[in-house]
DNA sequence: TAAGTGCGTCGTT
DNA sequence: AACGACGCACTTA
């Protein structure tokens, strides 16, 4: 089920499983999933419109800089193992600071896999609450993003984060 | 600084 | 078997 999100930056689209938010498309994006359509969040299930809620309130927090003070429940039962384990990494990251892919790699204990966890951070379904543009390339370098790299500078500015010239 | 080449590495398709 | 949101060690402007 899709519900939308706005914020200062512009509509989201958020996806809900039974399970809680499967998914978090920036603004203006083709819809990769579903059938395109959202539904109006007062028609939406009470379960719903209770994660849907603690979704808006968690975004527009992060765009204003600040941590949330609660997330919905994150279903992130389509990732593999590994994706997994790098997501719930980047989910210690936190407010305001940085890790580079390395330190992700070391952190989920495969020292040697920096390359494979770019490839997680590129497949995580909820960006933003699942803090993927908290990743830099060594030395504070910008790397890459999925949704673009704007956003990604977008949303290290929002957290006062300085990059390497 | 910046841009380019090459290689090790490993999860995903 | 090929391809990356990497990182490192280079070389060349």
């Amino acid at each position: 089920m899709t519900l939308l999100v706005p914020t200062s930056l512009g509509t989201f689209v958020a996806h809900y499983s039974a399970q809680g938010l499967a998914r978090l498309d920036f603004p203006n994006r083709p819809t990769s999933d579903d059938d395109g359509k959202s539904t109006a969040a007062d028609l939406a299930p009470a379960q719903i419109r209770r994660w849907h809620t603690l979704t808006s309130k968690a975004l527009n927090e992060m765009l204003a800089g600040r941590a949330p003070k609660s997330l919905p429940p994150l279903d992130i039962s389509a990732g593999t193992q590994f994706q997994r384990r790098v997501w719930q990494a980047l989910r210690e990251i936190g407010m305001g600071t940085t890790k580079s892919y390395a330190q992700v790699a070391d952190a989920i204990g495969k020292p040697r896999a920096t390359r494979a966890v770019g490839g997680a951070c590129g497949a995580n379904p909820i960006p933003v609450l699942i803090p993927c543009h908290r990743v830099l390339a060594a030395n504070q370098r910008l790397g890459g993003f999925g949704g673009g790299l704007d956003w990604k500078r977008r949303l290290l500015a929002c957290e006062g984060i300085e990059l390497f010239a």
